[in-house]
Parts: C-alpha cells; structure tokens; sequence
DNA sequence: TTAATATGATACCAAATGGTATCCAAATGA
DNA sequence: TCATTTGGATACCATTTGGTATCATATTAA
C-alpha cells in the first residue's frame, strides 16, 4: 500500500489544512506567523502543520527559535497520479492541469 | 464556504473509498457486489458510498431492490479547481513537480 | 405464497481527530 | 543578565470516524 498518498490525501482532508497550503503558496510562515490568521491556539496550528509534513506538502525548516514553512510541491505528486488514473473520466480538466505542470519545460 | 469541496476532499481521504472509486471506474456495482471486494460488512460499504454519494463522486440509482453505485466523474471537479488554483503560484517549481509525476509513473 | 435476497436503519463501540490548556526549553533582544 | 518570543511536549476533552451487530422492509424467485 501506499502510505505517502494516504497521508497527502489525508493531509488535504481537512479545511484548515488547505488554507494552510495556499497561505504557504504566496510565502513561507512561521508557526507564529500562521497562527496569527487562523482562530485557533498556535498548538493547533503546528499539529495541522505535522500532519502536512507527515503528508510530505510541505517542509518544516528549524531557523533558530523559529521553524520556517514552507510548500513542498513535490508532495501533491502521488495526488495528481492517482488523480490521473481516470483521465477517462475526469474529462479534460486533469489534462490542462498536467499540461500546465509540464508546459514551462518543453 | 464550499462545501462541494470538503465533502469531496474528505470522501477520497480514506483507501477504502479510493479503491471503491476505482472500482466504479471499471464498472457499475451494487452494494453486495462492492462488499465481496473488501472484507468488512455490507453496512460499512453502504457508509462509505454514502460518504462518496455526499461528497458528489457518485450516484446511487435505486433499481428494484438493488441499488447501481455508479462513478459521478463531474463529482471531481471541485478538487481539480482546488489543485489548478496554483497554478499561479508555482510556476518556478512546477518543472521539479513534473519531474516527480513523470518519475514513477511513465 | 413463501423463502431468499438486497438494502435500510439503528444502536453501539474503539480509535482517530481537532481542539484546548499547561508547562518546559531554547533563542533573542534590550 | 533576564524578560520575551518561538516553539516542543503532554495531558486532556468532545466529536467524528470506521467498523460491528441486529432487526426491519421491500423486491424477487421458486
């Protein structure tokens, strides 16, 4: 089986997770940083960041006292591949996506 | 809030309901049908098809006794959208992403 | 008609989940 | 130096989740 989709798509579950995930596309954060947008206690915050970690979306970067956020965008690999198993399916969508990912290069 | 969303996001969270999407790919099933596949209770089946019924992945058509689960593929949509909204966002990593789909998968 | 089949509905359970409060340690800055 | 800031680690709590068992209902087959 394999874990590291089980713990991405479990990592995308939860709402606050995904806020999470499009803060940390405009710019890494500190924990205290991302506490500060969210109505909750900075302890909640950091487990919703292990379970990212845990799920590989992002990395956790120790920087002195702090520890710097940051999107890991390698992590929504195993996502996007499981997502692509129906391409037939999904209709044409996935394929723009895909298409949007592999542009840039070729 | 959307609530499409998270009702999509969390039916895929779990395996089961990963491979009951699968499975729907390949063909129409009744809850018995499905429940051969897994080794648990015809009533956790019907759970989680109602899990993936609320989150919009499927239908389920009533039909004499039986009930046709079948695979909503417009069901998805929202978690696409979800995933294309960084597109703005990553454009420098997009190639290490692609990278990462190609890798395993091709 | 009657028995078997397919599902619905409900109650119940253990574990996981999302949150809090509290205390502790390590950097940092005045 | 020493208070402040940033985060870690626990313990605890209520709710949700994934599962079971059991009984009821409706349809189909014999």
């Amino acid at each position: 089986m394999n874990t590291q989709t089980q713990n991405a798509f479990r990592a995308l579950a939860d709402p606050t997770r995904r806020d999470i995930v499009q803060m940390l596309a405009s710019e890494d954060m500190t924990i205290a940083q991302l506490t500060d947008r969210f109505d909750m206690t900075r302890a909640a915050v950091k487990k919703h960041l292990t379970v990212l970690s845990d799920g590989g979306l992002i990395t956790i970067e120790a920087k002195g006292r702090e520890r710097i956020n940051r999107l890991e965008p390698k992590g929504m690999a195993p996502v996007l591949d499981w997502l692509s198993y129906f391409d037939r399916f999904w209709d044409e969508r996935l394929a723009d996506l895909k298409k949007a990912i592999e542009g840039p290069k070729k």
